[in-house]
DNA sequence: TACTCCATGTAACCCGTTACATGATTAG
DNA sequence: CTAATCATGTAACGGGTTACATGGAGTA
């Protein structure tokens, strides 16, 4: 069984509360969004895949007051599988594409000032994701998981990164603006 | 015609000395590999595209010393199609898939000592990384190119975002071990 | 009545990597 | 002779998003 990095990211959030593709999805986009984002066509079909390689276990329940669900459990086999995967060294760092540095790379197309605008435009995205982060913080500060600590770990690796990257337009932005002044 | 941001990527390269398929993946794998990779199974069926929607046009070349070549050379309308893409505000912020925070999510499930040394590879691959950008920065800077100044921002930001990530590996190597001994 | 939340699922499509296929020229 | 460099391309595959389909329960 070959499996890729979203199984493995699946397979871990049925250690937390999670317990049906429903909950897994709504703890993604509260606590994982800024990292490892998953849709609906992944998770259900993954569920599937689990159950069928023995990782985990479903059963169906019946509910009065909302639809009925599916709740998945991990099996032994899956914790064994999952701590596999965790002690394995990391294959890849991230080398994400980067909209604002592809448009960056060839600025020498178009007037400063356009370039200029467009990194106010990053940085300012940049500061809204920052606070956003400082929410989920605060969200998960607050919340009684287990997993709390690692969890915010990955929120500062966010929130330093993002400085970085913000220190970097404003950095940008003057040096545009300085070397714009010179030619006048 | 809808175009993706390889589309683009590939548009503003022909802007650059590139002329064949060849230079251009030579020329991402040298310069632009740290935030924007793409293989020849895009490169060349993209060319293909750009001709015929007019944006660029190619013409074959015979070579004594080499084997025969296609050069492609933008248009006019390529130019004003890029300098539009270029003014369009940007879309998405970065939000790459990241290996090691995936493992921290789930580090709850293992031994404190095997996440440290998890930690202690990703930064050591990091610091890596952060050298083979000061070469990069050096091979650009020698070159003559009047995209140099660019060129270098993206790399000022890869250094930058780098070095952000290999503080936040430190500190959280020295957290976890200072929760090591607290519990001893 | 309409909207939101709960809940599960699939099919079409897009994008991108990998592997394969081909072949000329030059240097060791 | 062999390896490296130059040079172009395609087919298969995998991963992921989006849009679609369905439908119950509660609330404004």
């Amino acid at each position: 069984m070959k499996e890729n990095q979203t199984t493995y990211a699946i397979l871990g959030l049925l250690t937390t509360e999670c317990r049906t593709g429903y909950e897994i999805k709504q703890l993604i986009d509260r606590s994982l969004n800024h990292f490892w984002k998953i849709s609906y066509g992944q998770i259900y079909p993954t569920l599937q895949k689990l159950v069928n390689n023995e990782l985990a276990t479903v059963n169906s329940v019946a509910q009065t007051d909302k639809p009925d669900k599916k709740e998945y459990v991990i099996t032994t086999k899956g914790k064994e599988v999952l701590q596999d995967w965790l002690r394995e060294p990391i294959k890849q760092l991230p080398s994400e594409r980067n909209e604002i540095l592809l448009k960056l790379f060839f600025s020498s197309q178009q007037e400063k000032q356009l370039t200029i605008s467009q990194l106010k435009n990053a940085q300012q995205k940049l500061t809204e994701r920052y606070h956003m982060y400082c929410g989920i913080e605060d969200s998960i500060s607050n919340s009684p998981s287990p997993d709390r600590t690692y969890w915010l770990i990955t929120l500062d690796y966010g929130k330093r990164t993002t400085c970085a990257s913000i220190e970097w337009c404003k950095d940008t932005i003057n040096k545009l603006y300085d070397e714009e002044a010179h030619n006048l």
